[in-house]
DNA sequence: CATTAACATGAATAATATTCAAGTTTAACA
DNA sequence: TGTTAAACTTGAATATTATTCATGTTAATG
């Protein structure tokens, strides 16, 4: 064996997301074999180069000292890739992306300034699917990529995963419902629930958790805005499912609070649509990879698809 | 596949050695290994990275700026492989090195001055064998470490081989048997040979070339300094057999000539013989790494062993 | 127009990474 | 103190990937 680039890949990961199991998940493989990935390098180094009893793992001296490595290599080899993407053709381009997902900007924003520096000759725009349906747009061309939560099978259109994360219900901070660990169907029966302004066939909410127990809510109003949205709850006018990763700041200030739908919790994916024919091209294919990373290292509480 | 460090380092050793196939060699690899891992590269980077139809071959923008990285990215793992090495215990130590052969200093030297860059902590010291045979040192623990091209079953000893180079017939350039394209041993019958003070039986000109032929040289004497057998031979005052890395600077300016030892030429393997003890001891092996990394980029015309 | 050296290619094999199916260990909790 | 769950380890089975082997192609050379 020997030291790989994947290796250091590897320790990036898994000082990152502090364990080995969750590093597992994100590198898609299993924790098993992150295990034995990591012995082998510290037989071969013949050292140990974390200890993992303590949570988050502790990076030993040796350990930091190839983690410093990595912190070097990596990126040196990703800016390579880019930059022969680039050489081989399709370093310019058209990237006009609309977006369903009402609360993408936090992590979309930093993707797109970090795009940018990569790819400075690819056009790009961006437009909230608010009004219209982005996907038939999609097709026809208008526009290149769509992030959306809600994939539907159509024809010479492939959707990228992003990520995962889980809707959470957003209450009142003395909210009754609180009391609960967890929040079932019924509670719902009685609450006004504040969305986002678009058709309930496309709120989680309500295909995966309450139309299939058959409750209705006892109201609903809609906002555009993730903060208006927050200042309802907040003020009792409802109750409102948002991503984790929206919540994580408000949550720490005390200003909500929030429950997960079922005992499970009630989880969704985000992914990126395109047309198949774009499924290789270099600059778009970098742009999902941007936008994983930047979540990742963004957003709190989000798994790998 | 993936971009990985052996990529790089691969790269590092094409360059180096200007075709596919010595970059074989050098990687002790086939020549068919090689090209389908430069083939796997290109396939994934959808680009060429040289020119193989020219000597030596050109790399293309794109294998140029892989290069590039590679310049970076090599070094510091092999910084942080030392670093390790030196971390993980037997960080410091002893190095005494004796060396049989008379010509070594040009590499040595190199490779002693980089190699105190890494092991500062190691106690170096270097004899010249002279006077006395090193084996037995070596095995009573007075020397670590002896260079040499004549490896002897001792218990205890193991040799790792270094490289191999071809010994020349060392002669003036108007020296008659300069008309002939490689030398037999007949021809020697009725020259002077001109060699360093050592037993012959150590000496791979008569073990390998003459003795099996039955010939001996008209007359020998023996001089301990290479410049010094080259001045002899430059004024016809005998022939020499030599190392042929040696010889590169001086067959260039035109001071002497030379002629492979029969057709195929005459090739020895110079060793580092060490105790069985020390042959995984991290600063003894890194010794030996950066011998043979400074000899390929030093020395001319030498062969992986 | 042979001949040789360098490189390419497809199939077979060897080496290596990953998973699978346990088994430990640790920490949290009743 | 026992019980459970989560995180990690381990050895064997499997899958994947790299390398070799055998052979073909190409370009340069006499």
């Amino acid at each position: 064996m020997y030291l790989e680039v994947r290796h250091l890949y590897t320790l990036r990961v898994i000082r990152d997301s502090g364990s080995l199991a969750r590093a597992a998940e994100r590198l898609h493989l299993t924790q098993s074999a992150l295990s034995h990935q990591i012995k082998a390098l510290e037989e071969q180094f013949n050292c140990t180069l974390f200890a993992r009893k303590s949570r988050p793992l502790r990076f030993t001296p040796a350990g930091t000292r190839m983690l410093e490595l990595a912190e070097q290599v990596v990126p040196a080899v990703q800016a390579m890739e880019r930059e022969l993407a680039r050489l081989a053709g399709g370093e310019t381009g058209r990237l006009h992306i609309a977006i369903e997902c009402h609360s993408c900007f936090e992590w979309l924003m930093p993707t797109i300034d970090s795009y940018r520096d990569h790819w400075p000759e690819v056009e790009m725009d961006l437009s909230t699917g608010f009004s219209f349906d982005p996907l038939p747009a999609l097709v026809r061309g208008d526009i290149d990529l769509v992030i959306t939560s809600d994939p539907q099978e159509i024809a010479g259109i492939i959707y990228e995963p992003l990520f995962r994360y889980e809707a959470l219900l957003t209450l009142a901070k003395d909210h009754p419902l609180a009391s609960h660990a967890w929040i079932e169907p019924p509670h719902l029966a009685t609450e006004t629930l504040i969305t986002y302004p678009v058709d309930r066939s496309r709120l989680d909410i309500f295909r995966h958790f309450l139309e299939p127990a058959g409750i209705e809510p006892a109201g609903r109003r809609t906002a555009e805005l993730t903060l208006i949205i927050l200042q309802l709850v907040a003020s009792k006018r409802g109750v409102a499912a948002l991503p984790n990763w929206v919540l994580t700041d408000y949550l720490e200030q005390d200003y909500v609070t929030a429950r997960p739908l079922g005992k499970q919790g009630l989880w969704g994916t985000l992914y990126a649509a395109l047309r198949t024919d774009d499924r290789n091209t270099p600059y778009v294919r970098d742009f999902i990879e941007t936008a994983t990373e930047t979540s990742f290292r963004t957003l709190a509480g989000i798994q790998p698809a």
